[in-house]
DNA sequence: TTGACATGTAACCATTTGGTTCTGTATTAA
DNA sequence: TTAATACAGAACCAAATGGTTACATGTCAA
């Protein structure tokens, strides 16, 4: 189980990532579109947005002079799955249900 | 969806803590058997420990001069509840299938 | 009651983190 | 071709983080 997951729980750590996951989630975005979202420098918000990237959370596509960042859910699937593993602690009967789903 | 959930995140950022999660999940253990499976002073756990508190991810009952420390599954719960919100970037069916059985 | 055990807490330290300003480099528009 | 735009990256800084050792306190056992 050793840690593939520490990226993605590093970027879900600061409430301005997850700010920007949730912003990315109604779709892609120009770094300095983000930034400007945000009370505070860009170079601020690029490196929030390089730590996303190193966790596999977003990718980026240049166009042009922009350069567009695109959520990535997979890597979010990640840490969900890591804490779905505690759902029996918390929902027996919605668990047990998924894993049949699952079969 | 203003950040409750940072004191939980925060908690799950550290590879150290999660362990220790995952270690509770299998049953309340005291202090200094926590500390005693990391390579590290048991101060240092007890930081860990501290914070995990913080994100109310544990709670801690004292035993006689032992403290035992429970898994609080609630608190995983939110942080598990804010990530399964992009579910539907992942997996449509199983989402929908979630709120049908939901309802 | 005395000593060992289980723990918390304080003081300290190096590194990481999250921010800043400044500078450099493509790319677009005039 | 020149000027403005969109961005990356370096250098710097204060505060938070993750670790340490040393010390204090409450509880159990002899």
């Amino acid at each position: 189980m050793q840690d593939q997951s520490q990226p993605v729980f590093r970027a879900l750590a600061d409430p301005t990532r997850r700010a920007i996951i949730t912003m990315l989630s109604e779709g892609p975005r120009a770094t300095g579109e983000i930034a400007s979202e945000f009370d505070m420098s860009r170079p601020a918000v690029a490196k929030h947005l390089t730590i996303l990237r190193e966790g596999g959370v977003i990718s980026v596509k240049p166009r042009g002079r922009e350069r567009i960042n695109h959520l990535n859910p997979q890597a979010l699937k990640r840490a969900a799955m890591w804490l779905n593993y505690f759902d029996e602690f918390w929902d027996d009967r919605l668990s047990n249900l998924k894993k049949l789903v699952e079969e």
